[in-house]
DNA sequence: CCAAAAGTGTTGGTTTTACACCCATGC
DNA sequence: GCATGGGTGTAAAACCAACACTTTTGG
């Protein structure tokens, strides 16, 4: 018999902004699951890549433009879609939230940002992949300096910090996550501050972007 | 216009044996690519799920009984098949390769294990996907415990010592390396004793399957 | 008794942890 | 001047790397 089996790509797109971690997620406009929310993500075409199936549709239903994209996991269950053999290439994705403003169109009714804690129920088995998603990120900062991909261009160290406090879910403390991100060398100090209403004003730093993937790609080990 | 994808799974089985690392590969026995050499796998039936196609047609195609497999990564480049837009969700496995005998059928002329550095010409984008699993393989060793899937039930200590040294590639310190593996507590001394014809006889150890599997889920830190 | 592999401890250096006070600003 | 967040050093403990000789067997 003829294989039927359809091929759809979907993404989880974190962003992170004063503090917490969201998610990017879709109303859906059409059936099954209309009304609902879901993880954006589509139809592959015929003569499209993976990687392009992802940022086209990511593009077309939530008008975000996409900063790190890699691969997840392939959800391929028989059942996991009402309408028939449908498997699905997962992707996870890291943006600034700020840098683009997201509105909904074609399968979309509506986009919003959710924070991981706050979310609602989801379609089809987009709950697993998003809970997938999350361990990733959260053991991603155990082997790869992580916050390039998420923060602004220029941020004061505490922003690292609550990033690193928020995905480990626990308190780290200040002066030896300072002196073991500092040895990383990574950062650059700008001569910048910033004051964020009371309190001394901190300095600026932003991430050294070819030392950064340097050491992404040589990895390290990464106990807080 | 319709999808026209179809979808396969593709298996890179490993063994281990007496000090070499070996791939599980086929001779192809259809057009296209007919008599080279390629991973197992083929085209996934529509009521399965992708794990089953992959155990189902490793026992077609080679008599393996698999005893670990985990996904790979999915290759959806739209040229990588020349029979049209075909892709592949790669798995990756391990496998005491004594305990069972190989055998070729249905879509295999041949079977051979393969030492890691003695590989011969592959078929589509083989190659690639080996490659990113021989990568895989190498970087488990040092975020998790590694041996139970590979080793015979009982071996000797040195055999493990082998195995770590085959994958890292380079010599490492057995004083050392003795302290930190039973430091992790997932061995378990035998009062047994194995003789290598020549030299002091060792003892034999087993993996306690217990501590072990505890701690591949809680994940290590290991550079040896 | 020789060759071969197995087994075993100590030391110095490095890294990691735990911990608390002063600084610069806005109100 | 007080509340708020920013910035900083040190000492004890844990961990890691380097290093070589003795033991048990077979031939």
């Amino acid at each position: 018999m003829e294989q039927s089996i359809k091929l759809s790509v979907d993404a989880v797109v974190f962003g992170y902004e004063s503090g917490t971690i969201s998610v990017l997620l879709i109303k859906r406009k059409y059936n099954p699951f209309k009304g609902k929310w879901a993880i954006p993500g589509g139809f592959v075409l015929n003569d499209e890549s993976l990687e392009e199936a992802v940022e086209r549709e990511l593009r077309e239903e939530t008008g975000v433009q996409i900063n790190y994209l890699e691969q997840l996991y392939t959800f391929g269950n028989p059942k996991r879609d009402p309408r028939g053999r449908i498997i699905s290439v997962a992707y996870f994705g890291l943006v600034h939230p700020n840098a683009f403003k997201i509105y909904a169109s074609t399968d979309a009714e509506e986009v919003h940002w959710f924070k991981i804690n706050e979310l609602p129920e989801l379609s089809f088995d987009h709950k697993e992949i998003l809970d997938l998603a999350i361990s990733r990120l959260q053991s991603k900062i155990t082997y790869e300096p992580l916050g390039f991909e998420l923060l602004d261009e220029k941020f004061p160290f505490s922003d690292l910090e609550k990033l690193y406090t928020t995905l480990l879910g626990r308190a780290i403390d200040r002066r030896n996550f300072r002196k073991k991100i500092l040895k990383l060398n990574v950062l650059d100090e700008l001569s910048e501050k910033v004051s964020k209403g009371s309190g001394r004003p901190a300095n600026l730093f932003k991430f050294n972007e070819k030392r950064y993937f340097q050491l992404k790609k040589d990895g390290i080990v990464f106990d807080i």
